[in-house]
DNA sequence: AATCTCACG
DNA sequence: ACGTACGTGAGATTA
């Protein structure tokens, strides 16, 4: 049996904030009542729970507050359209026949925490519904946690099991209490110990286990001597906000889960209430008692586990060998364990101690004979190069192979991936081994091996050698270029006030936009949202208007120089003096990568004093740079995909691209283009490929909007293969519900069936986009793989260190750098073979600035 | 957590 | 008549 109790403040929280205005007939709000009644009925559908019940915090004081007066001291009071449907939605409750649970003096997680041990000494499963994640240090065997999310309207849930808790945060749920003792909670008022933030708590949780363990002996840890003092001097506080952390579970109330039966139960008087809210929906559909179908939690057997601790390791060996292909698995943190299954068994063992435990072991799994599948395998790649094990023999990326085949996902957990190709719940390392031969036999389907076989899985090993290496970065001169920048910064804020006649936070586009636009009456920037536009577009309008213009352009170019470059690379540098970034494989929907931690793919170059920066990203001692770019991939691509014959010649005669556009578009000879026109032609050619109107194009090109429209009847007149590949493509998406690259890298268009214009004029512009762009990634990643692997076998020492979408870079020993420059341009050009040439140029220097 | 702004291709 | 370019990530402010 299993009931299912809702947190009721959290959930009508989310609702209200999460559904746009509705109101009755009467004028009263109903939209968070609405929304909870929406969350509800999806729960229902989803849960199917025997019983359910609702939750709700009262607002007197809890005896936390007696006790700390901090704690929950900054909750802030309802808004008044909420409040208003608090009383309507508890007698909207009652209508159901559903109970709420209430209690002076304990938190509504303490009523959750109540019921979850009541419902377990009664032998009942407990769900709890809620929004946020103060409950989930309550997952057991028995209790679940469903995250409710909303987001653009759509409702989002998680389902917390104690694997999926796992496999997410790396550490069981009751040491959610641990980690909230260190790093604090703002929301709840929970201090934590000051200076330990997220990801050292964290890192702390998973390797220590608990708050108990931590201070038992500080002087043991293996940790920074910083986070050691912070440690030791915020003790006190770290165990009152453990106390603070703790969710009762034995609060005074009788609660028997028998009494909260699900039947349907409506009264009349629900009736009544929904004609009054304006909720025909509602009475009809719930008239029907439809219920729909969901992921169900499917009577999966488990496999037996077995810690290689415990067991004889001859056998497992055994095991090893004679298996097929093995899943591997690691969870995040550092002496986290390592999972690997052969479909019989599941073996576990501690990963940071296994290299001298278990060396004959890990020299077997990690063989590059034996067959291997993973979840993010570049990541695990990472993690074997540290304890130096082999990364060869990966056959198969579940995360990447769900990324193929729906781009459009957020992230790709293991367990979302289960419940969508497995329809089960569980999300382990014997899962792998089931979604295998499913995503496999997708990917055929949609005619993706290729691209998943010679591209994106022998990817893993190219980027996870580009994050080891890192880019060397002269420290020195990248701090005193942020230390110059303070001076200017200074005398700009001064005279910006001067101007203003007051000090303000100039970084505050609300601030900003009350002094330019309601102080100094400047004509005022239209676009407006949550106040005054203040963004470069509006304010180079303004500019000659007032001095203070030119001055706040200066400051932001200035202050985002300093914050997210200077400062911000500072602080990522390695011990080794060199920057890693993270390259992400299953993030975009076209098909590129995108850079995390520091994102390396936008360091500045358009702009003088930005491109500065660049002059501090070097080659190391005794290396140069290489640096290749591709011409124009895009545009390159464009004529090659629409076959336009105008366009193609315009390559294949070899003159400037935007020259001869601008001369077909303005009717002059090549050699009479202006360069005014060649700028526009320019602006035209690189908004074809966004699906651009004339209205954008005139406001980026400065001129009017019928003028644009010429410009772009002209171009696609001269270009006409070009009009009818924007025409085919549209009717081909819409027919299809996706579009494609040549190497069949997909992406669905849900957009395409949307309502609304807007969403449904997006979805034409991405389909004209993506063939492009994407293709455009694609041929990139099959050069990388290429140059990885030529720079191999002609034994090199030079390696690839940073892709920025259309340019790769390489550092090699000087002595390497023509072979290697050949090499590029060499692999770069013939990743693929074209209607037109594609061309890349490679360059040497000693910083980016030089060889780019 | 959401919003705004701005850096890149 | 709509609303106005594709794809990203990070820092600061605000709520």
């Amino acid at each position: 049996m299993k009931l299912m109790i809702l947190d009721g403040n959290s959930i009508v929280n989310r609702a209200f904030y999460g559904v746009h205005a509705l109101n009755a007939p009467d004028g009263t709000p109903t939209n968070a009542i609405f929304g909870f009644l929406n969350i509800l009925q999806r729960m229902l559908d989803e849960q199917k729970p025997d019983a359910v019940c609702v939750s709700f915090d009262r607002k007197e004081p809890t005896f936390r507050h007696r006790a700390y007066e901090g704690y929950k001291a900054q909750r802030k009071g309802m808004p008044e359209e909420l409040s208003q449907q608090m009383p309507l939605l508890k007698e909207t409750l009652d209508a159901m026949g559903i109970r709420r649970y209430e209690l002076s003096g304990y938190e509504a997680d303490d009523i959750l925490g109540t019921v979850s041990v009541k419902c377990r000494e009664q032998g009942w499963d407990c769900v709890i519904v809620t929004g946020d994640k103060d409950s989930l240090q309550l997952i057991t065997d028995t209790t679940t946690v469903c995250n409710v999310k909303t987001r653009m309207g759509q409702t989002e849930t998680i389902n917390y099991t104690p694997a999926v808790f796992r496999e997410e945060y790396g550490f069981d749920p009751p040491q959610m209490v641990d980690l909230k003792a260190l790093m604090g909670d703002s929301s709840d008022n929970i201090p934590g110990v000051p200076g330990i933030g997220e990801k050292t708590a964290l890192e702390l949780v998973r390797r220590y286990g608990t708050v108990e363990k931590i201070y038992s002996d500080l002087d043991a840890l293996d940790v920074k001597d910083g986070v050691r003092k912070k440690l030791a001097a915020g003790e006190e506080s770290a165990r009152l906000s453990y106390w603070l952390a703790t969710i009762l579970k034995e609060v005074p109330m009788e609660f028997d889960p028998a009494e909260n039966l699900w039947d349907k139960n409506y009264t009349s008087a629900l009736y009544g209430l929904f004609k009054r809210f304006g909720f025909q929906k509602f009475i009809e559909k719930w008239g029907l008692q439809e219920s729909g179908e969901a992921v169900s939690s499917s009577a999966r057997k488990e496999l037996p586990y077995i810690r290689a601790e415990d067991a004889a390791l001859l056998d497992i060996l055994r095991a090893v060998e004679e298996a097929g292909c093995l899943a591997v698995t690691l969870h995040a943190g550092r002496d986290d364990s390592l999972e690997f299954s052969d479909g019989k068994t599941v073996y576990g063992l501690d990963f940071d101690s296994a290299p001298e435990k278990f060396p004959a072991l890990l020299a077997a799994i990690f063989s590059p004979d034996k067959p291997k599948i993973g979840h993010h395998v570049k990541e695990l790649m990472n993690a074997l190069i540290e304890k130096n094990l082999g990364r060869e023999g990966f056959v198969f990326d579940t995360a990447l192979a769900a990324y193929l085949l729906d781009a459009n996902e957020s992230d790709y957990p293991l367990s979302r991936v289960a419940a969508r190709y497995l329809g089960c719940d569980t999300a382990g390392t014997d899962t792998l081994l089931e979604l295998w031969p499913v995503l496999r036999r997708k990917l055929e389907e949609l005619g993706m091996t290729k691209l998943y076989d010679e591209i994106e899985l022998p990817l893993c090993i190219v980027l996870s050698d580009m994050e080891q290496a890192g880019f060397y970065v002269d420290r020195r001169a990248l701090y005193e270029f942020g230390e110059n920048l303070n001076g200017d910064i200074e005398r700009l804020q001064n005279s910006i006030w001067q101007h203003a006649g007051h000090e303000f936070n100039i970084n505050s586009p609300k601030q900003l936009g009350e002094v330019l636009f309601e102080e100094l009456m400047l004509p005022s920037g239209k676009k407006t949202k949550t106040g005054w536009s203040t963004n470069i577009d509006v304010m180079e309008k303004l500019r000659g208007k007032h001095p203070i213009v030119d001055e706040v352009l200066e400051y932001r170019t200035l202050t985002k120089l300093k914050s997210t470059y200077a400062d911000g690379l500072l602080k990522v540098i390695g011990e080794d003096g060199r920057i890693h970034s993270s390259f992400q494989m299953t993030v975009t929907a076209t098909g590129r990568l995108s850079s995390t931690e520091p994102n390396l793919q936008n360091i500045p170059v358009r702009k003088q004093l930005g491109a500065e920066i660049r002059k501090m990203f070097v080659a190391g001692p005794d290396m140069v740079l290489v640096d290749a770019d591709y011409s124009q991939i895009e545009l390159r691509l464009l004529a090659h995909i629409s076959g336009d014959q105008a366009m193609r010649e315009a390559f294949l005669s070899g003159e400037d691209f935007h020259t001869v556009t601008a001369s077909k578009v303005f009717g002059v000879p090549v050699s009479e283009v202006t360069p005014t026109q060649r700028s526009r032609a320019k602006a035209v050619n690189f908004g074809i490929v966004y699906g651009i109107s004339a209205f954008s194009l005139a406001q980026d090109i400065g001129v009017f909007p019928n003028e644009a429209k010429a410009y772009m009847d002209a171009y696609l007149d001269k270009y006409h293969g070009v009009r009818d590949y924007m025409e085919s493509i549209k009717a081909r998406a819409k027919q299809d519900g996706y579009v494609e690259t040549i190497f069949h890298r997909r992406r669905w268009l849900p957009e395409l069936k949307s309502a609304s214009f807007n969403v449904r004029s997006f979805g034409e512009r991405v389909a004209l986009n993506m063939p492009v762009q994407g293709t455009a990634a694609d041929v990139m990643k099959l050069a990388m793989v290429n140059v990885h692997r030529r720079l191999k076998e002609e034994k090199l020492r030079a390696r690839l260190i940073l892709q920025v979408h259309d340019e790769l870079i390489v550092e090699c020993p000087e002595a390497e750098a023509q072979q290697v420059r050949a090499l590029l341009e060499q692999e770069m050009e013939n990743a693929v073979k074209l209607s037109v040439p594609l061309t890349a140029e490679a360059h040497i220097g000693h910083s980016w600035a030089e060889a780019h």
